[in-house]
DNA sequence: GATGAATGAGGTTTCATTCAT
DNA sequence: AATGAATGAAACCTCATTCAT
């Protein structure tokens, strides 16, 4: 039971080739996470699923730990990047064009979303260390983006509605986890978005805008 | 050779000394469960915590999926007791009452959250066996709540809000298991009470009432 | 691996309805060696079977070798009853006729047969103590039957024939364990019985006789 | 959660070192399947006769069932080498020798034939489907060889009179499982052989031979 | 450096046997 | 005496990780 040296991180690829590779394997590696959970998952089967020999998985990831933290700094670039684009266009949004942009986010990840909770579901106190990163980077964003929209509101109102905002977020891929049917899916999505959009435009002073009509019309 | 016994559920106690000894097992198991993850934790650990023989473990849950179904079952039927409780003084309340019921509801069963997130974020299809019939009762339970308050809203709104309230009561515990500094804890719980006020009240046309202020005094 | 005590015996039942208790537990017994081999039998399905407790198991046969045992007894006094009633008729048989009637001994006890073979596959050195016993009083009812039918054969002869007597007994239950197609099997049969007759004949000094034929017909 | 392997057979080894292993476990697995039967046999102590570790076990042999199979190939490979040695000089041979050439083809793999017999009197149903292929093709050589030597012989008789060989290679290795004083078991052999060339030679019409008084005279 | 066969700690589960009731 | 719940040693098997090639 002696722990694993997670002195070491993932170890960068340092050639083209290599690139490939470690795109490769982190692919592979969200597959099967999301298939089979943490836990189950193999290094061997992820390998395999990688077309590459399980030497060169352990070249790159020098354990499975530290393997899932890789796959986790990916999920958090992807959304920092989709939050950083809803950051850029802000300033033109309606409340309702933002709550549904916001809410997107996570579902548009959405491949990479069961790997992602087949990570945490490994100890939460590894869930802990990874997340916590990835959640600080987030929040920090959401919070800029709200600090757009209404840059007189207080310091405290933005940080408790950023954290509401990321939990919309994941309630917005928790709804898709559920696989409900689809009619009721879509409504509630809507529900979700309409709620959020209205505290959202009573919160920052926002207008409601126009997109929950559009949306419902699609 | 022969295969494991999955006979339906576990096996009951039949003297007292057997009932005391499932009840520490169950307890044992929630907790481990919650530490490690369904995966990560072993039935020996648990065993172990629960200061019972491996064999007894196996006696009452003859298989590590069996335990977990009776784990499942015992956070349903808690919850379910809850929203019972709530679903009769529902005509009573006002939105913002009610409101902070439901989210509280998983929030009051914290001993328990933390294990059956374990075992729901398990392997995924294992998951969604156990987690199904759960998810339905509950998910009645809050639709008859909501028919309650609003007996003429029609069927899809319910469904819709239904599912839109058990996200919100998972974002309750979400909050929760984000571990903020408490301050924030704070804002963003009383932010989330009356967004989903908000969105009860003029869904169902209900009074707001005034329980968000009270709740923000304490 | 400390081996249980084997000093005691299977404890003999006291009253009648005790009696009734030990022949349902060795039917039983016999029942499930048969369909499981003796390793993979269970002494609790052994007394389920009997619709016995456990408990009441164990109290007549202290383990599960001893059980084995008690079968392999019963099968040796059913085996040697039968050969004494050949034994009774041998001087008014033909070849043929005591050919058949050897060959028959086990086949007749086919119902034991399989749990028997059960017990062989346990430990071979278990099956050697449990089956020594057993062949040595087999082989001396052999033999009195063939100095029955030719009291002048030496010694050695009617040692070495008694034997090749018990060889073919087992071969002819070997036949039948091994499924070949009816039509196959009676004529291998039939090949056995008079290759047997042949030889006792001539080594017996014996009329063949007209069995062959009478079997051929049924 | 998992289901253990079954795919096809055994993995064959890579390197020289491996060739050896498999030899080695192969070895130690026919063993103790011989001296503890096949259910008593464990894979723990196979491997430490093998003085390989557990895993290297099951690097070739998935699971003890395949462990089982791979022994009665190459039993039955040896057995059908020395049957098609025997095919080539049966046209040479008179009855007596055919007979005892035949005898002495499961004599001859004596190491092996303990664990075979272990392993075929495993768990019925298993044993038949493991058994099952290799006495077919024991018995098409079988019969093959009768018919070199009376090839007008009506098939029904062939098929009879090859089981009823193969009976007696059975008997000849089950006489030296019982263990007899040599000059007893010497004895029968010789009945047995006799016994067996008289009938070959009357239902193939072959000259009885020498070979008997020669082998009487060693 | 790259590869994948080899390793062994440790996981889940079974069941003969005991002993409190 | 009779019962069957309780026990724990030990079986089968997996897989993260290493290191000889």
């Amino acid at each position: 039971m002696s722990t694993p040296d997670n002195s070491a991180t993932a170890r960068a690829p340092q050639r083209e080739r290599g690139r490939q590779r470690v795109a490769d394997l982190l692919e592979a590696a969200s597959t099967v996470f999301a298939e089979k959970g943490y836990a189950a998952a193999t290094m061997t089967e992820i390998a395999a699923r990688a077309d590459a020999p399980i030497g060169s998985l352990y070249q790159f990831f020098p354990n499975k730990e530290l393997l899932g933290d890789a796959l986790m700094r990916r999920y958090g670039e992807r959304a920092v990047a989709a939050l950083a684009s809803i950051e850029q266009n802000a300033p033109a949004l309606s409340a309702g064009e933002l709550a549904q942009a916001l809410l997107g986010v996570f579902v548009d990840l959405r491949g990479e979303r069961a790997s992602v909770r087949a990570l945490m579901e490994a100890s939460p106190h590894l869930a802990d260390a990874r997340g916590g990163e990835f959640r600080r980077s987030v929040l920090a964003l959401i919070a800029r983006i709200l600090k757009t929209c209404a840059p007189r509101l207080p310091a405290a109102r933005v940080d408790a509605l950023s954290l509401l905002v990321l939990l919309q977020m994941k309630a917005a891929i928790g709804l898709l986890d559920l696989r409900a049917d689809p009619a009721r899916t879509a409504g509630t999505q809507r529900e979700l978005r309409q709620m959020l959009a209205a505290h959202l435009a009573e919160s920052l002073g926002m207008p409601i805008g126009r997109v929950a009509k559009k949306a419902r019309a699609r």
